[in-house]
DNA sequence: CCTAACTCCTGCATGC
DNA sequence: TGCATGCAGGAGTTAG
């Protein structure tokens, strides 16, 4: 699933192989792939022709190609999205929803979602913070690999909250960028458990969990930058490239890193929780 | 205001 | 073999 550090991937080279160049022709094969579009996908295709994409920029989990008439289409890649940088006559993708080509007749834009959580939508451009956000991306925290983002804030609004330290992870307006698979890598590196109150966090664990945060992500950023191949702006979650380096997602009944004792699989929160009985036991008092 | 359950979707694995 | 069921889960919406 991507989450932050395979959207930064995506944005990368979508940056490289995409930007300066003019949209030619767009094509909508599916109308779920575009978001919040009451006037529908002929009205999407041709509003955006002829604008030029100035740049790509990245907000947790969200990412958006900056246009040259103060708006942008906004990209999320939901369970299963795919941008792909492709050749004029390859083959159509399987669940290709959405197509771009360009002036210049280089090679093609392609937006591929199997599950189709994911989708484009064209937004304004706001200021907020002297930050140009689109619209509909400004209730999104700053995630943790933005300069601007305020450790000291984050630790202030998560010990102010009354719910589980894992839901609080996974909530996009608190910090963005952590979705299920480096919230458990977090809480395992942390030592704690997915059901710690955030009240009962104290300032220094609070800080330790955000350092842990941030580290897992950067070190899998590390790893997809380096495996990346530009010709194809592609990444794919499922086969999950940074798969080696984890300690705790996906790791029922395999040992601990730290204590070797096999690793528990949850339900929680209509997914799943990974984690070690020893290493992150239940706080007292709960459940 | 806050928190949490619900819902969208497709393909694959599993069980009878 | 075939069909039903469960599971993967991000985030907007709705309910309380």
């Amino acid at each position: 699933m991507p989450e932050l550090p395979e959207v930064e991937v995506v944005r990368r080279g979508l940056d490289e192989w995409i930007s300066g160049r003019t949209i030619d022709t767009v094509r909508v094969l599916n109308a779920r792939a575009i978001r919040q579009h009451e006037a529908g996908r002929a009205d999407f295709e041709k509003r955006l022709w002829g604008r030029v994409v100035v740049s790509v920029e990245r907000r947790g989990k969200y990412m958006w190609l900056v246009l040259d008439d103060d708006s942008a289409i906004v990209t999320h890649l939901g369970m299963s999205g795919q941008v792909l940088v492709q050749e004029l006559d390859a083959e159509p993708e399987k669940h290709l929803r959405i197509r771009f080509t360009f002036t210049d007749g280089g090679r093609a834009m392609h937006f591929v979602d199997q599950r189709t959580f994911g989708g484009m939508a064209i937004d304004d451009l706001v200021t907020q913070d002297g930050l140009r956000v689109p619209e509909s991306v400004a209730h999104i925290a700053l995630d943790p690999l933005n300069p601007a983002f305020s450790p000291e804030d984050f630790v202030k609004r998560i010990r102010a909250k009354n719910t589980e330290v894992k839901r609080a992870l996974l909530d996009q307006t608190l910090m963005s960028g952590v979705g299920n698979i480096y919230a458990d890598e977090a809480l395992w590196r942390a030592k704690l458990h997915w059901a710690t109150p955030t009240n009962r966090l104290s300032k220094p664990k609070a800080l330790e969990l955000l350092a842990h945060a941030t580290e897992v992500m950067s070190e899998a950023l590390a790893v997809g930058g380096t495996s990346f191949d530009s010709l194809y702006v592609n990444v794919n979650g499922e086969s999950g490239y940074f798969s080696r380096g984890l300690n705790a997602y996906g790791r029922e009944d395999e040992p601990c890193y730290r204590c070797g004792r096999p690793l528990v699989r949850d339900a929680f929160m209509n997914r799943s929780s990974f984690r070690c009985p020893t290493c992150q036991p239940k706080p007292r008092g709960i459940g």
